[in-house]
DNA sequence: TCCAAGATGTGATTAAAATCACAATGATGC
DNA sequence: GCATCATTGTGATTTTAATCACATCTTGGA
């Protein structure tokens, strides 16, 4: 019988293909974490010492910048691995972690990481795995930045966050389940809060976009993927 | 004895501490490559089956947008890996390799990757460290695109030239052993050639850099670094 | 050696986006 | 239910960097 803590790394697909045995002994390493909203579970510079499985919740990666722009670089959700690249490279933690709404994670450290891993090299392909879609994803933000200007950033961004957070409604719009800023929006691709206010108007006028009880629905998926690709 | 690729692999780092038989056949497995100047290794979205080490010689990685711009994405010399993101996630190529001198490089398919590392987690745990890194630099340069100006983007773009192909030359300084246009600075932090002229000539009348045979001299080093905090 | 192509330097103009300044709207807690 | 604070909308202004337009160097061949 696996434990509590072994269910939550197997549901993070990091550690499916585990033996039960590993598996449980995982879970009995590993331990709890709970926060309440604008909690922090680590911030940019602290030490580093092992990653979080987030078992329930949503969080929020920041950076800030010397003059106190902050940076938002991605959010995360149910299932999903936060702080590995640490563990990798003894560099200290690269962003502040701040929970959106109260959630629960597990914890497991460097030294149990390599331990499993060693046994199990599912666990290490499962791992590069996912370092590989983080660093595409980099990629992608990066060429971007060169490539597109603000609407088409926004673009991208929005789509981003419908794949992660998106729920399909009865109309066939896909709601993002998560209520985003404008500064918030801003801070992902690098724009002043006004300019995205004034091109979120423009997509609204258009029918692209709406929003509804504080959330957006994105409504003509393709126009904005469109934007996208200009 | 190892043969020759074991010994290339050997000097990329990421195969240290491989047994010598599992070298061997590591050796015995891969595939010579030779390059010369504009060759191309691979293109953005060709199919990817391996990845490749670079025994000696030099390349870039670059990405073109839909019109036409060309971004400069990093450099790559002797012992660097090629190429190894696609082995973990299967998508296409996300950039072109284009070699700049005449390069020799070792070819190793995915399948193989797979066997030698199931033998020795070292290997794994190696591959984690190289994407590691990779991740935080450009972590790093996205930061840097929303953070500083043109000038500060610049200053840490010339940094991490220096620490990669730099050399300290009797006077103190550093020369960058690698014949950059302006173009390709521009390339590499997505800003106009013109600017990085203007940029560039302030600081030679400051000083902090001076530009000997073609290469580029970091003389102030203190200096640029801290243009980059600003 | 000379020539052509490529690379660089610099001013003038234009364009994109940040910033400033408020008004209006919406949400929250007492 | 109302006061307060955060969020949003939008015009005017300023800043930054791109683009355009050339003149001037460099350099690598024939």
């Amino acid at each position: 019988m696996l434990n509590n803590a072994a269910q939550v790394f197997a549901n993070t697909r990091l550690f499916t293909d585990v033996p039960a045995d590993v598996a449980a002994a995982i879970g009995r390493r590993a331990k709890f974490i709970s926060l309440e909203p604008n909690e922090v579970l680590f911030r940019e510079g602290d030490e580093a010492d092992g990653f979080f499985a987030v078992e329930s919740g949503g969080l929020k990666a920041t950076r800030l910048s010397p003059d106190g722009i902050e940076q938002l670089i991605s959010l995360f959700s149910d299932g999903e691995v936060i702080g590995e690249m640490a563990i990798f490279d003894e560099y200290p933690r690269s962003a502040t972690i701040i929970a959106l709404k109260p959630t629960s994670l597990v914890f497991c450290s460097r030294q149990a990481f390599f331990e499993f891993a060693d046994e199990t090299p599912a666990i290490y392909r499962h791992m590069l795995n996912v370092m590989a879609r983080r660093l595409r994803a980099t990629n992608d933000s990066l060429a971007a930045r060169d490539f597109l200007a603000l609407p088409g950033q926004l673009a991208q961004a929005m789509s981003r966050l419908a794949d992660g957070f998106g729920r399909e409604m009865v109309t066939g719009a896909v709601r993002i389940e998560y209520k985003l800023t404008q500064s918030e929006l801003g801070a992902m691709i690098g724009a002043s809060r006004e300019n995205v206010s004034r091109v979120l108007n423009q997509w609204k006028r258009a029918g692209i976009i709406s929003r509804v009880d504080g959330f957006y629905h994105i409504d003509k998926r393709q126009e904005l993927l469109a934007i996208t690709e200009s």
